[in-house]
DNA sequence: GAAACGTTTGACCGGGCGGTCAGGAACACG
DNA sequence: CGTGTTCCTGACCGCCCGGTCAAACGTTTC
């Protein structure tokens, strides 16, 4: 893979440009939805300016994608088979609910490559996604064997997690639209609903 | 609104065609992805001919939205609040479930919409949605301040509900990669996993 | 069978798209 | 200051997209 480190001042600045402008549009409209002139607008350059960092707008989403999925499995990763498993389990959930609140596009991003089919990251789902969570879930099963938590499937558990955390930043419109105005954060809300959820599903 | 119903029955065979095709197209990849050429083709129809049924593309989506959103909302609907609370939120529980397992692409093409920001369907969503989900609410604080379930914010309980099942359809793809091939559908331990989730959370 | 109407299509159009290219501007370095 | 290198852009290209249209085809009706 192309893995060249931006030498320049000017590069690692423009390239950031467009990796930020790009991840506002393609959250936003998709893949196809999105268009270079979109991004090199939001990210205050010319579209000729873009492909010369860039080699073709596929290049600028794999991207996009390729960093993203580290620090999207990191807090299933930091999940530790030492903790004390209940503790462990809703700072997992958390650590996700944060990411949708402060990632949100990215987290948008995502949704968007999963629900057209997965065209470019497949390969990294049935690979290394799947193996850290065959990993956590077997954790979580020990633990769920031990009595130390309720008996759970380990992978559902996992995919509520995932589901209503991320439902928070993917379906923000509606959410907002549902609860109006008047009241704060949404997130807020979702926090303290979320630990008690978690709390009594978990709790032997 | 253009609510003609179509006489002949060559009309109502080939807008039911092109429906169908429309929802399997705008579906995967939403609707600035899709094209009229690609509709066309599902359909097996000429795209001049689409045009023929349908003044745009914008008017086939927009028909297609239209459709969808009163058979999204009935589950909803259906909540009976004269019945008995658990199994009356445990049976929406198994009638989203269902949506996801019979219309998964009706949820995609739902998702999409939402994702991008809801341009279509905004004012549904603060309107017809809205209140719904307040009257439903009210239900549901109702039988949670009479000691009929546990104490849940009633909109966070919907939201959960909507991310829980719905997930299984729109992030069909992951599910699959995870879980591998070997074991059966998972939307069977999909619904063992909510039932008991929803049990734990909601008896007092 | 001919008129009248509903249905279908090939050919076409203007605009927007991703991408190219030749050359100019800005900068780094001696 | 000169020169090589990096950075940037206006003009352009070919393709595809949503949509149009005139004409042909089918079907019904009398």
């Amino acid at each position: 893979m192309t893995s060249e480190r931006p030498r320049t001042r000017i590069q690692r600045r423009n390239r950031h440009a467009i990796l930020d402008a790009a991840l506002v549009v393609f959250s936003q409209h998709g893949f196809r939805g999105a268009t270079l002139d979109q991004i090199a607008a939001e990210a205050g350059l010319s579209k000729p300016n873009l492909l010369y960092y860039f080699p073709s707008k596929e290049a600028i989403h794999e991207t996009l994608l390729a960093g993203l999925l580290k620090t999207w499995l990191d807090p299933l990763r930091a999940l530790d088979p030492a903790g004390e498993p209940v503790a462990e389990l809703l700072g997992y959930v958390r650590r996700k609910l944060a990411m949708s609140r402060d990632f949100p596009r990215e987290s948008r991003l995502f949704a968007n490559e999963i629900l057209q089919g997965a065209p470019r990251i497949a390969p990294t789902l049935g690979g290394e996604l799947k193996s850290l969570v065959d990993e956590k879930a077997a954790v979580i099963a020990g633990w769920s064997a031990a009595g130390r938590i309720a008996d759970v499937d380990p992978y559902h558990l996992i995919f509520s997690i995932w589901a209503l955390t991320q439902h928070y930043a993917d379906f923000d419109v509606q959410v907002r639209a549902v609860l109006g105005e008047e009241r704060g954060d949404p997130l807020d809300g979702a926090e303290r609903h979320l630990v008690m959820l978690f709390t009594r599903l978990l709790t032997p």
